[in-house]
DNA sequence: TAACTGTCCTATTACAACTAGGACAGTTAA
DNA sequence: TTAACTGTCCTAGTTGTAATAGGACAGTTA
């Protein structure tokens, strides 16, 4: 499914939410597929089913996917609640990193380019 | 100087690497500009001192900053090195907000206004 | 020389991530 | 009904690292 870096200062649970959003916003993972089983991708990826369990428990807080205990783990068709929060947490971030590509010398013509191929080259992979 | 969030996950040398690093980016910091001793910006922010020097180390690391031992902490003139690396991350970073916006429902031209706003709102503050 | 400055060191505390190993309940298909 | 899945929850323990505490040493400056 992806891979981990054990060696990361960012926590496992963490890479895993990142990871698998990540597939949901790409719609790699589609509205109500199921996810792996807790102990499935825990062997998968050699780590703690615990640790898997808590990325699920916190995508699930987030909104991403749902659980039906007994079943499994879903994509949630709905988008996560929450938006605006959530977008202007991700402008405060934009805003960040723009000021910083202009410190570099990036220019808003060259920004603004970039952000054209980031949509043109569509929705998933890099 | 600035404040810190004791509480947060983020480690606080990590704050203030970030906080010093926003004020040279946005030049409020000014090139050659001498910074806080680490005994006095630690007892500032009412933190230990070996905490602010590992930061200033950090920042000098990153080519931020640059030390003489026994005079003090200097804004680096030059901007750091390895600069395409940088743009580099940021430029994955950029993606992966872009994404986020466009699967909230922020179109292209949406996110090109705001970073026009940024860069019109000029380089200091909020 | 005294009072700054940065740098470095060891020991210790505190906390959070992660692991280990299990128990329990809902679901599904043989 | 039963076996084999599934998610969920729990306690205990290990580990890594951030941060503190308390210093020592050397360069700089008035």
């Amino acid at each position: 499914m992806f891979e981990l870096d054990v060696k990361s200062r960012q926590p496992i649970y963490e890479q895993v939410v990142d990871k698998i959003k990540e597939l949901i916003i790409n719609e790699v993972l589609k509205p109500d597929e199921k996810l792996p089983a807790v102990r499935i991708l825990a062997a998968d990826l050699g780590i703690n089913p615990n640790t898997i369990q808590k990325a699920y428990r916190e995508l699930e807080r987030m909104g991403y996917i749902y659980s039906l205990p007994g079943k499994g783990n879903y994509v949630n068709p709905q988008k996560p609640g929450a938006k605006d929060e959530r977008i202007d947490e991700l402008k405060l971030e934009l805003k960040r990193i723009v000021r910083e590509m202009l410190y570099f010398g990036m220019r808003e013509e060259d920004i603004k380019a970039f952000i054209s191929e980031i949509i043109k080259g569509g929705k998933s992979g890099d």
